[in-house]
DNA sequence: CTCGATCCCTGGACGC
DNA sequence: TGCGTCCAGGGATCGA
């Protein structure tokens, strides 16, 4: 047997104190990709891997390739795009095939995912698929109950074939392309919102704040909004997005912003998983629909329902984007 | 091309 | 206590 697959269970490592949406709390997007790669890169930079150990691989592009490429590498840094996490890797020593180029581990950490480096002596956590041997004496382990998550093993030429399709930068996006990028369709706001191809790293819980903060009804189609709402949208997703970066960099919880508001305050959502409690604006209740297969909360007040949902009457057909 | 529906997978919540 | 059922979601894929 593997020896991955008989799971040493720490002793109920992580206190899931809290219910369940707390724990979506943890849910990766871009700020919490963001601040596992700032840690990251405090710790990795410099290491080399020296072997590799994989358990279930069916998240996984090409194991072998993984396993082939990796051990002998050094890593040079850790990056982000959009959700997804990218190890730098050295070309391979003193290689004359063809690992003498650059290349890159590509991790998505998926609904679950977690990746943390780990003193080799301690047990691996249940659903450890993969870890990479440090020349420290610790290993990097990628943990991911679901296996939603992805990690593929590429170099230079076939990772930026990968990350191309990606879409703009949601903090550094300008309000030109931003608006050209949603009022050029006829989805759902909420579904182009969550398309990476369309904004890279935006995910159920920042789509819907931004949208309440943006006031905007989740099931509006991107052609319908006016330019006024879609610069709305950017910076309010803007602002959020920084906003959840600066608070999850700072692991003490209960510290207070520059706005004055305990922290603790400050980093409850307005509209994700709070169906039934007041809006935070205007006390209206707020409600959860599904848009786009996914439950969107909102406040049925301050994101009035467009017109064509709200009654019987059905979508327009003159909603031609332009 | 565009868009929506379906499926993957597991653990936790909930009902009986 | 224990079992079954439902549900969450990112993204690939398929069909309209």
């Amino acid at each position: 047997m593997h020896p991955l697959r008989e799971e040493g269970v720490l002793p109920t490592a992580r206190s899931t104190c809290g219910n369940f949406l707390e724990a979506c709390d943890k849910m990766p997007e871009l700020p919490e990709v963001e601040t596992l790669v700032r840690g990251l890169r405090e710790t990795l930079p410099g290491r080399r891997i020296l072997s590799v150990r994989l358990g279930k691989t069916d998240f996984m592009d090409d194991p072998a390739a993984i396993e082939r490429g990796a051990p002998g590498r050094r890593i040079e840094g850790v990056e982000r795009y959009g959700k997804f996490l990218l190890l730098r890797l050295s070309p391979m020593h003193g290689a004359a095939n063809g690992n003498a180029a650059r290349a890159s581990l590509l991790v998505h950490l998926g609904m679950t995912g977690r990746l943390a480096p780990s003193p080799s002596a301690l047990p691996c956590e249940k659903h450890t698929h993969a870890c990479f041997a440090l020349d420290d004496g610790r290993e990097l382990r990628y943990t991911d109950a679901r296996r939603f998550g992805r990690m593929a093993f590429f170099e230079e030429g076939p990772l930026r074939e990968q990350l191309r399709p990606l879409g703009a930068d949601p903090l550094d996006v300008s309000e030109e392309e931003f608006a050209q990028r949603i009022r050029t369709r006829r989805a759902r706001i909420k579904a182009l919102l969550l398309d990476q191809h369309v904004l890279r790293g935006v995910g159920n819980i920042y789509a819907d704040e931004s949208l309440w903060r943006a006031k905007i009804h989740p099931a509006r189609h991107g052609a319908q909004l006016t330019h006024r709402q879609t610069e709305s949208l950017r910076r309010a997703l803007r602002e959020i997005l920084e906003r959840a970066i600066r608070l999850r960099g700072s692991s003490i919880s209960d510290f207070v912003d520059a706005a004055g508001e305990p922290g603790e305050y400050q980093r409850r959502h307005r509209a994700y998983g709070r169906e039934g409690k007041p809006c935070y604006r205007c006390r209206t209740l707020i409600r959860r629909i599904q848009v786009a297969g996914r439950s969107s909360y909102y406040c049925p007040r301050c994101q009035p329902t467009p017109r064509w949902l709200s009654g019987q009457g059905r979508q327009p057909k003159n909603v031609t984007p332009h």
